[in-house]
DNA sequence: ATCGGTACCTGCACGC
DNA sequence: TGCGTGCAGGTACCGA
């Protein structure tokens, strides 16, 4: 579900809660908490305000007033929401001075962590794609011996983009998923850097895609979908050139692409 | 140090 | 109706 626009569109419908008090935090999946002891984290938030909410690629940080953050990372099929009932997939559930905060997972890859410090594994994390400048992201590209699709997905290279957004950049910037990032020549790192931007922008301003299920914290559903040109379009007319989409495994993900417009 | 392949989980769509 | 297969927005870990 939620790359970078996703997360993005959750974190800001959650920004409510910033002072708001957590009455009491209840976790019940271990998996979820990937060896956090969910006694220690419920101590930890319970009477506590929320300090911030921030997001960091596809993680959420939210900063607990005292110390500590409150790490959120998604998965695939991770869900936050603002009220309504606790259901089969329901993992945790934050009560707060004024509404209750739920997190729903059904395949359990995302995870909820409690740490006091800045946490490693979002400090190591490449740069923020839309922040990034592009002489660095072009010098980052030089340097990998991979498939630019591969790159795309890798967090540390830039963080936040996903199977999604990595395809309908890479359609925009006319670059083949098997290209390798080391021989993008020419305007090719330019146009690949303007797509990135332009298609998580523009994601962001339609609140998301939501392919089956992905809603925000409200319940609202994202509309980017609608824009999609290639992604889960395999056998569809391309929209410039009417070349049906193509689908290859890269990185054992599913890659969608024109085979006419979108050169190696 | 970097890479690709595999594992982790549930649900859904599809063909038989 | 039920069963098997393949697929799905994610990352972590392993061995090469």
């Amino acid at each position: 579900m939620p790359e970078l626009p996703e997360v993005e569109t959750v974190v800001r419908s959650i920004a409510p809660l910033v002072g708001r008090r957590i009455v009491s935090a209840e976790f019940r999946c271990l998996r979820i908490l990937r060896g956090g002891d969910p006694d220690r984290m419920a101590a930890r938030l319970q009477g506590r305000k929320i300090a911030g909410v921030k997001r960091y690629g596809k993680f959420i940080l939210m900063s607990i007033k005292g110390g500590g953050y409150l790490v959120i990372h998604l998965g695939m099929t991770g869900r936050l929401l603002l009220g309504g009932d606790p259901g089969k997939h329901t993992h945790a559930i934050l009560t707060l001075d004024r509404g209750v905060l739920l997190y729903d997972d059904s395949r359990q890859f995302g995870c909820l962590q409690f740490s006091e410090e800045f946490p490693a594994r979002v400090a190591k994390l490449g740069p923020e794609p839309l922040e990034v400048p592009f002489e660095e992201f072009a010098a980052a590209l030089k340097r990998r011996k991979t498939r630019i699709k591969a790159l795309l997905l890798n967090q540390a290279f830039v963080r936040g983009v996903g199977n999604i957004y990595a395809d309908e950049a890479l359609f925009r910037a006319g670059i083949h998923p098997l290209a390798m990032a080391y021989r993008l020549r020419g305007d090719r790192p330019r146009r690949l850097f303007d797509a990135v931007r332009a298609v998580l922008t523009e994601a962001i301003a339609a609140g998301g895609s939501s392919i089956s299920d992905y809603v925000d914290a409200e319940g609202r559903k994202g509309f980017f979908q609608l824009s999609h040109r290639v992604y889960q379009r395999t056998g569809e007319p391309c929209v410039t050139c009417r070349t049906p989409i193509r689908r290859v495994l890269v990185a054992q993900r599913s890659s969608h692409f024109c085979p006419k417009c979108q050169k190696r």
